[in-house]
Parts: C-alpha cells; sequence; structure tokens
DNA sequence: TTGACATATTCCCATATAGGAATGTATATT
DNA sequence: AATATACATTCCTATATGGGAATATGTCAA
C-alpha cells in the first residue's frame, strides 16, 4: 500500500510545505491565484493543483470574480489539527519545566 | 518530484493516522514494542517501521531494557504543529463567533 | 468574432512510501 | 551451545504523488 492522499484530510494536505506557505499566506486576507503565484516562488500549474488539494480537505474557499478566483483560508478546518496536537500540550510543558530546574540547579552548584 | 519523505519533519511524520495513533497511545506512558503491536492492530515490523520515521524526526525517544525497547513521545516535537496551527486560531473563532451571531440572530426572527 | 488574460486540467516521470513476507540481530534462558 | 523471545531490516509491489510542459476552459475586451 502506498502512502495516505493527500485529499484524505488535513493532516495530509498541510503535510507539503508549500500548501502551508499558501495557507500562511492566505491568513491574512483572500487572494487571487495570480497573486499567490507572484508571492510564491511557483509555476501557476503547480499553485491550481496544491489549491485543488487544499479546497478538496475544505482547508480553503474559493469566490469568482470575472476571470479571476479569489481564495480564503477556512480556519475551521485546522482546528482538528491544533486539537490533537493540545493533547500533548501538558506534556511538553511537563518537559520544559523539567528542562528548567534542571538548568537552575546547575546554575546554584556554578555559585 | 515526488512527495516530500515522511522522515523530512514532523509534519510529514503525523498525516500518517496510524502514527497518530501510536502517538496517542504512547501518551499516557512509555510502552514496548510488544504492547504496540496488541494495542494497534497492527504487524509487528509495520509498528517498527512506524517506529522508526517516528524517531527519525524526533518524535518518539527510545530506551532498551533487555530484550525489550520502550518508546515514549519527545512531546516538544509536537510543540511547532501546534504553533502553526495557533497562527490560525484568532480566524476560526470569528469564524465560530459570526456563525452562532447568526444562529442568535435566525432564533430572534422566528419569535 | 477574435484575442488576451486568468485558471484549471492532463500527461508524463522520478520518487517515496506502507504493508506483507521473509530474514537478520540482539539478548535472555536453560 | 542451543533455543526462544523481542525487535529491526530487507525485498518487493501497488499506489500516490509534485513538478514540468502542454493544453483546455472560462471570461472579458475590442
Amino acid at each position: 500500500m502506498a502512502r495516505a492522499a493527500t485529499t484524505l484530510d488535513a493532516f495530509n494536505a498541510v503535510a507539503e510545505a508549500r500548501r502551508r506557505d499558501i495557507l500562511n499566506y492566505l491568513a491574512t486576507r483572500e487572494r487571487s491565484v495570480t497573486e499567490i503565484v507572484g508571492a510564491m516562488n511557483m509555476e501557476q500549474p503547480s499553485v491550481s493543483k496544491h489549491l485543488k488539494v487544499l479546497k478538496g480537505v475544505g482547508l480553503v474557499e474559493v469566490r469568482r470574480e470575472g476571470r479571476q478566483m479569489f481564495y480564503k483560508v477556512n480556519a475551521v478546518a485546522i482546528r482538528p489539527l491544533h486539537e490533537w496536537t493540545s493533547t500533548f500540550e501538558r506534556l511538553w510543558k511537563h518537559q520544559l519545566l523539567r528542562i528548567k530546574e534542571r538548568a537552575e540547579a546547575n546554575e546554584v552548584q556554578k555559585q
């Protein structure tokens, strides 16, 4: 079996750095494809293909205006990722606290 | 060019649902490979391969104890994902607020 | 109607899996 | 030493890309 499809869910879709770049760019406000192409350093067909994947998992929404297509982030689709990572928040805070405690203990030793 | 390697970063590593399952299982406490195999419904070689990927991007750490290998989550490695998703938190909260407002406006209309 | 402009889609290819099967390796036990 | 246990690795294959190139589609303008 090959890897799961990028169109399966948000986790697979944002695995690609280019698509995260696009989402970051769209975080400010909606943009036309041409604007995205200009901002990223990618060919237009690549951008369109990435946008199709993002749209497939609901991470972006589109609006037509004449010849242009304006894409914007659908932030609620990112929420599941945030919530999944949140389940580990308690763990890394505990980890960082212990690192800090150890550092302070070393400071005391040096004195 | 093919898709980026799963061993590239945490984003690619957790794109696979099975690997998130393993991380979820390890969230409670460290576990031996056999325990993981028992909990997930996977073959042992598959589990070992997924653990190798997770270890490659620093999402888990290992400790040997006799013949057993105990794996545990390295939560700080999940932090970058949490922080990236957090940049969109303001957006989806705003989105949800508008949804709520619209629902309430409809309630008033019905009265 | 004819272009021109903005996007989307298709075709092709090199690459990276994920799982299954078989095998290798390290450690404990007798 | 021989065997069993616990994992890791290798080989193979079907599949899913992501980018480049070429082309198709849709819309506005003259």
